[in-house]
Parts: structure tokens; C-alpha cells; sequence
DNA sequence: TTTT
DNA sequence: TTTT
């Protein structure tokens, strides 16, 4: 009873902006895809990429954060633990799977002035599921400015539908 | 380019015990579920326990390890990175997925007393995909096998589709 | 602003039993050391194993646990945060610094019949300092001490100066 | 034997650009310090925040990595071991300590617009002391641009003499 | 000062 | 399918 460790730690760009749902019972949902890079030498010595795409969903204050801060490019922290739910696929009668990262901390990272900005507000957001909460700085007045420009950086991924497993 | 993080840290118990497969390419695949409990108190207050299944994959002279000393009911501490494989589902034409953890650390835990003990064998192997590799204190002789076979590719090939998740 | 992370992940053997003490506003602290190990090859090919120590601290309810649950030689893991205190070396003047490890989570590794049994009690406990919270099973009666008392402080009270490193 | 885990990862910015060394080994040594934040809630209810601060040591290649990409004011994810380095203190007799995280990954976050940034290179670097090793792409040509304005960002913590434990 |  |  009681022990075991289930944790997941992943820094990347997000690949959609969250998406926030309501459930029946009142809880807030956000689901929104994470772009880990890796660069490794293959076999002839040459430079290759793979990226490698995260399912995450965050709940409850966390998951309203992830639909205010959050955008397509943007590059965050991500510490969560992993949940695989399965349903019956009506087609087939078989078993299906989806494993998703459970958010229970996020960070944003990089400045202010990279992809991702919220319209109209401010922005390094750090939250943690548990204790001390969410806060953002009331003392430091918002300078404007990039309203609307949110521009994917260059190491933003560009999601292609048909990589996308999701 | 060349950045992110993409790391999973686990704890848990060896639902089975992992089975080895040699690929054509001369590589060596273990594959084998890890259990991760945790409890919580559910909206009445009452203790429940939730199990998470996690499907493991080692490679190479880890793989090999993996075979020869961990059984299932074994505690474990296992560190990799998420992938997530997908194929075409030739019933219905939709793209599957399943998510892996693929193994680049792992340490036997508690002593060799508990659960999962290899037989005729010593316990307590640590071994990390990166640098060091793994050793056995030289007073513990191996029980023969596979030395020298130690094979490690420097990319993971294509599993076959026979793998589905569990 | 609000962001930045600062994790320490160990599993290793505890070198001394936890200490436990009330301070003034009435938290509890309890503090051990715990030895991880690790092996490599010396230039010489021969294998070498080289011990870290570290100071674990824990406070409130999670300090109880410790407590009361652990034993010198006890196999656990921890999870926490860095914290380097200083103070004024009286003799000579200097800032002196020590280096602790702030516990968030515990947990026991191994089974009961492992080393560090608490006399008399069950073990296997896990904790996490934020949200669930620690609790044993139902059917397994705590053998008294301090329910209710588990006063856990938003912040780390100061140490005081005897908490000299090791 | 061969046991253990000793991992620290931290999300902080540069206090100090890396210092590099080459000891009589010939071996390359670049030391650092760098800032953690983490803000909390008094006891008030106010929002304070909390600075941590850490040294940190790399070695070999990836030291020289560290000297040639990172810059005070830098924002980077560290991952390393703890490692606790002791003296005799001439003056007392006493034993010091001094505890240290030994780098085995590195990389940079944010853009290359943000603080720290090397004179006359590009950047995004990222290093894994095992296996792959470091890369810049090199099919991406430098666009010039930033050189010599490593102007420590708004986010950057400004290390205070007295402030740092070094 | 731990552990194997 | 694990463990306590």
C-alpha cells in the first residue's frame, strides 16, 4: 500500500492552445499537446530530429491557467504523472488505450517576448497543483505590447495533422 | 532545435516477468508491465488505491538485464522517456497508438530477499543505458550467458506490430 | 518571477535514525542523513564505489512519519528541494553554508522485513508533504502518538545554529 | 552495491557568467552559480519570494560548453548529482563543506533574444554529458544580430554579494 | 554513518 | 498482471 513513484518531467512547445471544457460536475479540463525535441547521430554519423508528442490534460485552477497563458508555441514546463485510460472501441469490440500526462505543474519558460502570448495580459505563469497556488506578480504593472503576436518561434514544432497521435 | 526534456521516473512492481526478444537486426528487446500504486482518500473520506499500468521497453545490454535479473513482483525504480508508437489498424483503417516507456535506467530494489528473485542468480543490478554501463561486483561470478553480445544500436529500430499495448 | 524548479530525487539507505525535535512555535523537525551509492570503473578498469551523503530535512507531519517510521539503514526514497542556510562562524568570522535537502515526499522501499522496522509498528509508508497527505491502511491501527497534532507551517521556520552540516 | 539515485534538476537563470578552469589533468572545469526562484504565501497572506541559489560545476565538454553558450542572466535546466566536497579549515581546524551539483545535462531555454547571450555565436545549445553528445545545427547560419548585449533580463536575479552562498 |  |  502506499508507495510508488509515477512521474513525468517534460520541457516543450506546445503544439495547440489548450482547450478548456466544463464537465457536468463542474470541474475545469484543459487538453493541449507538448513537442519534446531530441537530436541524435544516426548510423551515417548525420544530425537527425525526432519529436516526440505528449498528450496533456490539467484540472481544476490549473487547467483555466493553461487556457489563459498558454498558446500554440509556447514553451513550458511540465511535471505530471502518467494515466492510461481505455475504453471499448464500439467498431471493433476491442480494448483502446490512451496515456496521457496528468498536469500537476507548469512553467513557463523563456520571456515574455516569445511565442505563445496571451491577448492582453501578462505572462510567466508558474503553478503547482499542490500548496502554494498560483499567483502573478500585482506589483509589476503589465507593459502591453504583443497583443496578438503570437508568433511560433523557430523551435516552435508545427504540428502536422497526420504526425499528430492524437 | 536540440532542446527539451522528456523524462518519466517510476517506481512500482514488475507485473510480469519481461520477456526477451532478439530482432533481426541482431538487437535485443525486453519488454515487460510495471505497476505504480498510489492511494487517496475519495470524496467520502474512504482510502482507495489506484493502479497505474506502464508498459516498459529496454534495449540492448539493458534489455539483457532486465531478462536475467528482474521477475515479476519485483520493486523497481525504472527511468526513461515517453514514445509513443502508432500503426494502422487494418479492421478499421484508424491510426492506433500506444505509449511506451523506453528504459534507460533501472535499479533493482529492497534486498534479495523480496520478490522476484532470479534463480541461481545474485540480485541488486543497477544499470544506466549512458556512460558507466553495468557491472557485477567481480567476487559475484556470472553465471555465463550473453558476454560480448552486449549490442546496443544507437536508435531504437521499428517494434513490430504485434506489440500492442498489453 | 515565479518561476524556476528545484528538485532533489534520491534512493539510498538512511545513515542514522531521524531526529526529531519540537522548536519553539511548536513544528516539528526531524533530520537524518541518507547515503546513496555509486559505482563506476577507476582509470584502471577496476570497479569503485564512491558514497554521497546528504542531510535530509523534514518538517510537520512528514517529520512525524520520519520519525516513527524510519531506521537507520532503512532503504527509502526522497524528494525535495535545495536549501543552503548560513550563518557567521563565531571563531572566525566567515559565512559558513550548509546544504540541505527539504523533504516534499518519502517514501519506504523494500518490504517490512527490510532493514529500519520501526519496533512494533507496521511500515511501508508513503507521504507527500502536498495534497493527499499520508495515511495508513484502516485495518492497520496506529499505535498512538499524533493524530491531531500534525501542524504543518506554510513556511520553514529558521534552523537554528547547532544544526551544524553532518 | 550499485544502488542508488543522486539526481538534482533545477529551472533557474546564471548568477554569474561560468568560470573556466583547465586542471593539470588537462581535464576543463567551468563553475557557475545559479539562482532558483519560488514565490509563497507569509503567514499574512502576502506574496514573497524566495531565492535559492546553487553552484554548479560541469566538466569536460560540456564544461566548455557551458563557458562558450551561457551567460549571467541566462535562463537553463540543470541536471546533475549532489556532491559534497570537504576541507579542513586552516584557520579552525574545523572540516567545511561544500556542496556542489555536477552537471550532466544542460540546456538553454527561451530564445536567443533573451539574456546571456555568447558574443558572436548563435545559440539554443543543448548537452548531454552521455551518449549523443552536443550539436549545434549547422544547416541553420547564424543571423548575427546580438552580440555583446548580453543584457541580463528582467527575469534574471541579480546576486547580491552578501546574498550568495559562495 | 547506510547498503550490497 | 504488481505490491502492501
Amino acid at each position: 500500500m502506499a508507495r510508488g513513484l509515477n512521474k513525468v518531467m517534460l520541457i516543450g512547445h506546445l503544439g495547440s492552445d489548450p482547450e478548456l471544457r466544463v464537465i457536468p460536475s463542474g470541474q475545469s479540463v484543459a487538453n493541449f499537446t507538448l513537442a519534446t525535441n531530441e537530436s541524435y547521430k544516426d548510423s551515417s554519423g548525420n544530425l537527425q530530429e525526432r519529436t516526440e508528442w505528449h498528450r496533456i490534460v490539467a484540472w481544476g485552477r490549473l487547467a483555466e491557467i493553461c487556457q489563459q497563458y498558454l498558446k500554440k508555441g509556447r514553451q513550458v514546463y511540465i511535471e505530471g504523472k502518467l494515466q492510461t485510460r481505455s475504453w471499448d472501441d464500439t467498431k471493433t469490440g476491442d480494448k483502446r488505450y490512451a496515456t496521457e500526462i496528468v498536469c500537476s505543474d507548469m512553467q513557463m519558460l523563456g520571456s515574455a517576448r516569445e511565442g505563445g502570448v496571451p491577448q492582453g495580459g501578462g505572462n510567466n505563469a508558474q503553478y503547482s497543483q499542490s500548496g502554494g497556488g498560483y499567483s502573478t506578480p500585482s506589483s509589476q504593472p503589465q507593459q502591453g505590447g504583443y497583443q496578438g503576436s503570437a508568433a511560433s518561434g523557430s523551435q516552435a514544432p508545427e504540428p502536422d495533422k497526420d504526425d499528430l497521435p492524437f
